[in-house]
DNA sequence: GCTACGCTTGAATCTCTGG
DNA sequence: TCCAGAGATTCAAGCGTAG
């Protein structure tokens, strides 16, 4: 199960968890084990000519990195990079772990090649639709008004967490899309400096990671940042109940971070944790419900419409009366075999498809499995 | 300031303008002349990856792309057929040229590595937002509700087309943004066979290629189409009276575009169809209002008449305290669904049913959407 | 002629568990 | 590792037909 590589799996040591780690963000990362994380959100730089964010994989750093440099070569040196941190970033990642990338046109190709290329397995793109963006000044091109993300998981057998009924529910009750709208880390959130000066150029929304956490972790997830500055993620994390560590050089960012998250008050437990999941619930056989006399045998069962109907029988499988059963080639089954039978379909849930008749009409027999759900019966 | 190669930058000979060339589309590209194309348009195999046969809910079959066109053995097949055409794309293109390219998580990120690599200078990325798009039927992700599509020149130097003001002027005199919406090709534009199947999997919608065309093409512009498919490109560049080659390998395709080019008649004088506005008022989920921190996990909410009341979880759903959620069935879910459970109501609009406590009474939590809507914020 | 309702469809990397 | 079976899962539009 674990990763492979020197080290194997294991847990981020109590005391490094919910604190960042000063130092060169792949140095660093060697440092943690393998396999024992969660999900990893990263905001990699991309501005080449701030050159002090980039060192090649073998911790030389790149020099030279100015105006006259060629563009392939850039390209070169910046893939190395992106190469080197998610290498590590997939070595620490558990089994079923995922990651989230945040980049522009500048950048995210090459990232979302990387993720490719090492063997990450995208789950979905994502696009942050900015309310508020900053004009193009000089009218040469289209307002550049999104960046995108990349959701991947650590490869293709994984089984990312991901809260589907939460956000649906949280969402109008239709799917959540991938297109995302949020306005600008702007206001009162966005960290200055005694100066008036923002404190980090690319200060990312709290509610982009809000949304992020809630549809991709559970409470108590390890999440890494390995990219850190003033520490959105963690402030969200820590809000949210998710543990964080996050990677940061730079030794400003790092105090205004602390600071930051030190203010923030997590919300209570029972209002952390995502909407649960049919999928999750346990499982309750038909059989249980015959057992507990809730449906009698030899009742009759209906789709919604009356247009197909079976028997229930002793043991929690059904049987089609002849009338109905003469075209069909099964005659006996389980719920599901025989909703899909009747239908001539390939498959059927079989809990929503079939009703009792009731005083106040058809009640789907999912009704009985939710309630030996809920009383434990 | 022709491109380097054999062949000197020339002109597309007369009888090939407005023509379809049928071929393989690299080896056809290396018949046209250095520098003799505007622009190009490019929707080159997405390079899918489907697992089995995927049934909607209701059992019915979804007809994926399974064309041998899009079957790829690896990432490294896909690379060097895309640096091929694309290598051929940058030197039929004139110097002041562009080119766009459109695709999918799949692929897009390849693309757009390739592009950089081979000297072409990114201008800008696009967003096709899909009013329309195919839900996530297995509730497994978010629902892929958009495309992306790279605008970039030939080289850094290059001083591409771009009509900024008719954009602007045709946008509600604001910035034309890098997020379009466009419901995708359905209806009559649809062409199918005689058999009532659609004639290609991904025909584009003629409303993209509008804008495309007249945001970054001249009238009497060549506009190069290698993957020309049922011709949509060819078909607007006719309408909108720029010239076009398409070069496409399948007959069917060639036959079916053709017949429909023919049908369409060029706007007279420089009449533009006016550009699909944006959505009046897009939706607005209650998780947004939680994730931009309006609403705290765990506040309460009341009806107006603080009969029944409900506590705000960090997803943007609401859970029932126990006292109230005794006799009802559905103890979380969405603000309509339990606005209508604790009333055993059939259905609830839970933005005019829930109030938050402030100082001055009640307020209803569509003044926070109102809010959003509003400033974006 | 109009409305209501049902059926169809769209570039899709679309399940999980136990034997 | 593979297979079988349980069981979870859809949104917006266009079009045709019934009333």
């Amino acid at each position: 199960m674990a990763a492979k590589g020197k080290r194997s799996a294991g847990r981020i040591p109590a005391e490094q968890l919910d604190t960042i780690l000063q130092g060169d963000c792949i140095e660093t990362m060697r440092t943690l084990p393998d396999a024992s994380v969660d999900l990893i959100f990263a905001d990699p730089p991309y501005n080449l000519q701030l050159g002090g964010d980039l060192s090649r994989p073998d911790n030389s750093r790149v020099d030279g990195v100015d105006n006259d440099w060629d563009q392939f070569e850039s390209f070169k040196v910046y893939d190395e990079f992106s190469r080197g941190w998610l290498t590590e970033a997939r070595r620490i990642l558990k089994p079923d772990g995922a990651i989230w990338v945040i980049g522009s046109y500048h950048n995210i190709f090459r990232l979302g090649t990387s993720l490719q290329d090492l063997g990450f397995w995208m789950l979905n793109d994502i696009i942050w639709v900015k309310t508020n963006p900053m004009p193009n000044f000089r009218g040469t091109r289209f307002t550049n008004a999104h960046e995108t993300l990349i959701w991947a998981a650590r490869d293709q057998k994984s089984r990312p967490t991901f809260n589907y009924t939460a956000m649906k529910a949280g969402n109008e009750d239709v799917q959540m899309r991938s297109d995302w709208l949020f306005p600008l880390c702007t206001g009162e959130e966005r960290l200055k400096g005694e100066d008036g000066k923002k404190t980090h150029p690319t200060q990312k929304p709290e509610a982009l990671l809000h949304r992020i956490l809630m549809a991709t972790t559970q409470p108590g997830d390890v999440v890494l940042d390995p990219f850190f500055g003033t520490g959105t993620t963690g402030a969200v994390a820590k809000m949210l109940g998710r543990h964080f560590i996050g990677l940061e050089r730079d030794e400003a960012y790092i105090v205004a971070a602390t600071a930051r998250i030190s203010d923030v008050r997590p919300v209570e437990k029972r209002d952390a944790a995502p909407m649960p999941s049919p999928r999750a619930a346990p499982r309750v056989p038909f059989n249980q419900v015959v057992e507990a006399g809730m449906v009698r045998p030899g009742t009759m069962l209906y789709c919604a419409k009356r247009k197909y109907a079976a028997r229930v029988k002793a043991d929690g499988t059904l049987a089609i009366p002849s009338k109905f059963g003469k075209s069909v080639e099964v005659d006996q089954g389980s719920i599901h075999k025989i909703g899909a039978a009747v239908q001539k379909a390939q498959a059927c849930n079989g809990w929503t498809f079939w009703h009792v008749e009731t005083d106040t009409g058809l009640k789907p027999i999912d009704t009985f499995r939710e309630q030996i759900r809920r009383n434990g019966k």
